[in-house]
DNA sequence: ATAGGGTTAG
């Protein structure tokens, strides 16, 4: 008999042992046992669950397939207080005695998952506790559990150390939970490590998520080289290394392989789709953005993949095609609103960035602190500073969210720039935090917008204090003094950064054209048409000069002839860029580049009377903000 | 009974 049953697939094993304890059993099953398992099945949740006392009453106890059946059942309706139902019936007959010591398991993990993803970590905890046994999947339910609860990283890694230690080796799942906790690159190298040796490394599951944990890790030549090394790849696979792709900035190389994907003969899904909107929008792609925009009309109700839509076209400045889908989308949410009040506002249009936040307040969602960050941007980048105090002070009352550091770094921006330093160091010894570098930073760039060397000079000692290995402070204070023309302390500042081996990070514009990105780096002549841009940006200085533009020299950082500085101005990254715009863009179209680093006041006037020359609009985005530069004016109102 | 990928700011 037993080697019968052992030589048999397991499927059919299972439902031999099970009429085999039907019979030695019970001869009759409850009729109310038949009803249960029918509505647990499909339905109606009410009447199934209704069905409990009555079994408790007729002293029958629910099969272990229907209780969790039931369970998922509860999950898919978002009935927590059902599942904690379930929980309580379960527990009252659990100790009657007479079944098979897995059944209660099987239950008790399904309730596990259950609070899981209801968020109840405590009771999902605490139920784990309270088990007399505990197998791999108990342990993979938690596990999973803590690695996808917000903040319990580590204790996730607790317990993958713990049931090891309890000698429950981890399968598959337990890894591909795992890996979403690993937060440093020595603890992903250790998981991996003995990934490989019990030979799990080449499940799907596995590797799709040691690409994630890589690429989020930011190393992407790990996150490729699992991703080179399959050789059955799914879509989530693709997907995961798409991603990694487009959010660690690198736009190009995830459209490239979202090419190789569809070379391979797998369609797009959501995800993809959301990866490859955010490629466009980190590196400006707007025509590619608009032809995946096709694509998303299948997906109406996907509010994640609307909103990365959204994002792209503020992101690229188009903010009549952001403001077209905002009107037209079914649902909005909270990700919805804050992109389009930060969009505005990035974009220069505080005014409407504040109406939209006005009418999120009467017909949307509670803001949250991600929404006030841009409310507070925009007041800063116009140089709101009543409205900005308002918002500040009214947030928590009003939306009940604390201000954090962001919020701080906001206020001293708003202060700093609108030229109350005085009121800005005032406000960063008020604050509850204390002042990181990056509140110094903003504080130090306001000191250079106005000239203010001995505060700069003092911000930039507060922050290399806090992070002597960091060069940005030397720079903008070198900065300030080259400003005041103090060469001498600008290069005192120099040298030091050059002994400790600091090297400014280049300038680099780039622009989309055609199918192509073409990138342009200051002072290099390395874009093959070259002597053609050159001859370009010649014509349109000598234009722009009619109409007034002398070079302002003052941008140039280094202590030299004017006439070098002048040659060092003419080749900055962003006037090759709209050089060879002038030259290939079409008619009538508006011209838009990105940057690596931010505007200087050189190329500002220049592009504006460029603008104004060419008849052209021309929108250039640095990392903070965007600059729309039309018949010789720019959105920002020369002021960012 | 357990698992992997996508959105806002900094």
């Amino acid at each position: 008999m037993r080697s019968l049953f052992n030589r048999l697939p397991c499927k059919r094993l299972a439902a031999a042992r099970r009429s085999r304890r039907c019979l030695h059993s019970h001869s009759q099953p409850h009729p109310l046992l038949a009803t249960f398992s029918r509505l647990s099945d499909d339905g109606p949740l009410p009447a199934a669950l209704a069905l409990l006392p009555d079994l408790t009453a007729a002293g029958v106890r629910a099969d272990p397939i229907s209780l969790c059946r039931l369970i998922k059942l509860c999950v898919r309706h978002g009935t927590a207080n059902d599942g904690r139902l379930i929980h309580d019936h379960v527990s009252r007959t659990a100790n009657s005695g007479g079944e098979a010591p897995d059944t209660g398991l099987f239950v008790s993990n399904s309730l596990i998952s259950m609070y899981a993803k209801f968020g109840l970590l405590h009771d999902a905890l605490e139920l784990f506790g309270d088990m007399p046994h505990r197998n791999v999947v108990s342990w993979t339910t938690v596990v999973a559990a803590l690695a996808n609860a917000g903040g319990r990283k580590k204790e996730a890694l607790r317990f993958l150390v713990d049931m090891k230690r309890d000698d429950v080796a981890p399968n598959s799942y337990t890894y591909s939970s795992v890996l979403g906790a690993c937060g440093t690159p020595g603890v992903l190298a250790a998981v991996h490590a003995s990934i490989v040796k019990v030979g799990l490394d080449s499940d799907v599951f596995v590797r799709s998520s040691l690409i994630d944990a890589y690429m989020k890790l930011g190393d992407l030549d790990s996150g490729r080289g699992v991703f080179d090394e399959m050789v059955t790849r799914d879509l989530v696979v693709w997907n995961s290394i798409i991603a990694g792709f487009a959010q660690s900035g690198d736009g190009v190389g995830a459209v490239e392989l979202f090419m190789r994907m569809k070379e391979s003969g797998f369609s797009a899904n959501q995800g993809t789709l959301t990866s490859v909107l955010r490629a466009c929008t980190g590196m400006v792609m707007l025509d590619l953005g608009r032809q995946v925009h096709a694509h998303v009309l299948k997906y109406e109700r996907d509010l994640i993949l609307h909103n990365a839509l959204l994002d792209m076209y503020c992101k690229c400045g188009s903010l009549q095609e952001a403001d077209a889908l905002f009107s037209r989308m079914p649902r909005r949410d909270v990700i919805s609103w804050s992109t389009m009040v930060s969009g505005l506002a990035q974009n220069g249009r505080s005014v409407e960035a504040l109406k939209v936040f006005d009418l999120m307040q009467s017909e949307g969602p509670t803001p949250n602190h991600i929404t006030m960050v841009g409310v507070l941007f925009a007041c800063s980048h116009a140089g709101l500073v009543e409205d900005g105090w308002y918002y500040f002070r009214s947030m928590e009352k009003l939306f009940g969210i604390q201000p954090e550091r962001e919020h701080c770094n906001c206020m001293v921006d708003l202060l700093g720039r609108s030229g109350k330093l005085d009121e800005a160091v005032k406000f960063i010894s008020e604050m509850n935090f204390e002042p990181d570098s990056v509140i110094w930073r903003t504080l130090l760039g306001a000191c250079r917008m106005h000239k203010n060397a001995n505060l700069a000079a003092y911000a930039a000692r507060e922050i290399l204090k806090l992070e002597p290995e960091d060069q940005g402070a030397r720079i903008l204070l070198s900065n300030t003094y080259a400003d005041l023309r103090q060469w001498l302390d600008a290069e005192k500042s120099w040298k030091v950064m050059r002994n400790q081996g600091a090297k400014k990070e280049p300038g680099r514009s780039w622009i989309e054209l055609g199918k192509q990105v073409h990138v342009f780096i200051a002072g290099e002549l390395s874009h093959p048409c070259s002597a053609g841009i050159v001859q370009e940006l010649n014509r349109l200085i000598r234009l722009v000069t009619d109409l007034g533009y002398v070079p302002l020299t003052e941008f140039v950082l280094q202590d030299l002839e004017s006439e070098q500085k002048e040659d060092l101005l003419k080749y900055h990254s962003e006037k090759l860029a709209v050089a060879f715009a002038m030259m290939n863009s079409m008619k009538g179209k508006p011209v838009r580049i990105m940057k690596n680093l931010r505007i200087c006041g050189d190329c500002h006037s220049f592009v504006k009377l460029v603008s104004k020359s060419e008849g052209k609009v021309i929108i250039i985005r640095d990392p903070v903000r965007f600059h729309h530069f039309q018949d010789g004016v720019c959105s920002c109102g020369d002021y960012w």
